[in-house]
RNA sequence: GGCCUCAUGGUCAAGCGGUUAAGACGUCGCCCUCUCACGGCGAAAACCGGGGUUCGAGUCCCCGUGGGGCUACCA
């Protein structure tokens, strides 16, 4: 058997899409599950689209992603170059091969003829005007410099099938084909052309790439049967869209691989929520490392239907990779956006993290769910009452005097340790818990909610800060 | 307009002629609990419409409707 070779075969005219990234990824996980190679190349045929920068963006994208290619323009292999630009040489001699086979030829039509040939609404196909042309008059035009493009010469009649290996066979008549353009007047091939021409020389098997493909592919059928080439076997994917009516894209919104992590979710669990965009492992189980991917992925389980790209899902998993990470590592990647909260160095790092751990999703909101704080100040003494605690602006100005004492001079100062101090506390005044740690934790934050309870929010503050604010509250309360 | 293609809860999806139509996210409720979160349990929620085929259709066929794509010297 031979041995599966796949691409990813991106222009580079901006940011690496979703959609994008997940044609990327399926085109690995196939080779890696079948044992096989995966490979870049770069299709940039058309200058005019070529964004700055572009080119990087799609290296350091697949590569964080953890997207490996055995072959590629800044790794080289064996079938370079892998740049489309760089080849121009290559597609011209094939193009004048297919001529001479008789799958292409040569038109010199200018725009203005092709302008006429288009009805009201702009369409209207190429007439097939200089497949007439005599060889002499080829010649002839040739050799006076006339400018010219090679077009494919697609029968009149007859149909082209083929076998999708997700959306089954599809077949298209011929005459719904125009002879389209292989080799432009500025003698670059366009990208049917193209890819043709590579696909077959780099000994790519398996052709992944977008369902916007799937009525087109006929036609490079017709050139790899021209060729005397075996033709791929093409896995069409469906889109990925943004909402019901309008597919995922940078003018659509920013979902970029890049936004997506400079919010603060986690690469995995984006890696790992586009593979199911699309595609359905056999088991149930959803949360998958990209090893995992590569041992689970199979070619049926891939969709038909377009999928919508749900946010509130990818941020789940995103939490639940956070959930699952070690601590250590969690420190590592939450550092930069601790850093950009106010309580950023002022409080154990390594508490804080431990709070966050099971309350943040994505590592943006961070900040947010720290800043508090820094943000004590004063505060309605209606927070002071809770139902269920049974517990109000009265209570407190019992517990608080109490809680400050005991807290005075209690060792250790830490969570577990001040927990039991407080629900002595409530023992011995014939309390409920509820009354006491409401109290305290209302005294020390200010806050309705807080990412921990009482005795967690005490020894975060620290001894110091905390008699501080409990001593704030209770001048609060006029005592 | 022509051609290709798709259609199961709000979303991702399983299902491949006979099921109480999985599961996940989200939503809601309950439990746990020093508030929040985590965790546990539970609920509501779907086969686009119409014709066939069949003893029997979400599953097969046709039509319609709706969505997406292609129809460039873009990829």
């Amino acid at each position: 058997m031979k041995k599966v070779r796949t691409r990813f075969a991106p222009s580079p005219t901006g940011y690496m899409h979703i959609g994008n990234l997940r044609t990327a990824l399926y085109g690995y996980l196939f080779a890696k599950k079948e044992g096989g190679e995966f490979i870049l190349r770069l299709e940039d045929t058309d200058s005019k689209r070529f964004v700055e920068g572009a080119v990087q963006i799609i290296y350091d994208t697949l590569k964080d992603a953890g997207i490996v290619y055995d072959e590629g323009p800044d790794i080289g292999g064996p079938c370079g170059p892998y740049v489309q630009s760089e080849r121009a040489a290559i597609y011209k001699e094939y193009a004048e091969k297919l001529v001479k086979l008789g799958g292409a030829y040569y038109c010199f039509c200018d725009r203005e003829r092709l302008e006429s040939l288009k009805d009201e609404n702009g369409v209207g196909r190429y007439d097939k005007h200089c497949l007439h042309l005599t060889g002499e008059e080829v010649r002839e035009k040739l050799a006076a410099g006339v400018p010219y493009v090679i077009r494919q010469n697609v029968p009149e009649e007859g149909s082209g099938s083929y076998e999708d290996m997700v959306y089954g066979t599809v077949t298209v008549d011929f005459k719904d084909i125009e002879d389209g353009i292989l080799l432009k007047s500025d003698g670059l091939p366009t990208y049917n052309f193209a890819n043709v021409i590579d696909d077959h020389l780099m000994g790519i098997t398996h052709v992944i790439r977008g369902s916007e493909y799937l009525s087109s592919t006929p036609k490079y059928n017709l050139m790899y049967d021209a060729f005397g080439w075996e033709r791929p076997v093409y896995i069409h994917l469906p889109p990925i869209m943004k909402n019901a009516h309008e597919k995922l894209s940078k003018r659509n919104g920013d979902a970029s691989y890049q936004d997506l992590v400079d919010k603060g979710y986690i690469k995995e669990a984006i890696v790992n929520y586009i593979a199911l965009l699309g595609w359905s492992p056999k088991s149930n189980r959803e949360k998958m490392t990209l090893k995992e991917l590569e041992e689970n992925f199979s070619l049926s389980g891939i969709n038909k239907s377009p999928s919508i790209f749900d946010e509130p899902k990818l941020r789940w998993l995103s939490g639940e990779y956070i959930k699952d990470m070690p601590d250590e590592e969690f420190a590592k990647r939450a550092r930069p956006f601790l850093a950009r909260s106010k309580a950023y160095g002022k409080y154990d790092e390594e508490k804080l993290l431990k709070i966050l751990k099971t309350r943040v999703e994505i590592l943006s909101e961070i900040p947010e769910k720290i800043d508090f704080l820094e943000e004590y100040g004063p505060f309605d003494e209606a927070l002071y009452f809770n139902k269920k605690m049974k517990s109000d602006a009265e209570v407190a100005k019992k517990v608080l005097p109490l809680a400050r004492d005991l807290l005075a001079s209690l060792e250790p100062f830490e969570n577990s340790a001040i927990y039991q101090a407080l629900v002595g506390l409530a023992a011995e005044n014939g309390m409920k818990n509820g009354q006491v740690l409401w109290s305290v934790r209302i005294a020390l934050t200010g806050r309705e909610n807080t990412p921990g309870g009482a005795s967690e929010m005490a020894e975060l503050l620290g001894r110091e800060r905390t008699l501080e604010r409990l001593g704030a509250a209770m001048t609060a309360l006029g005592l």
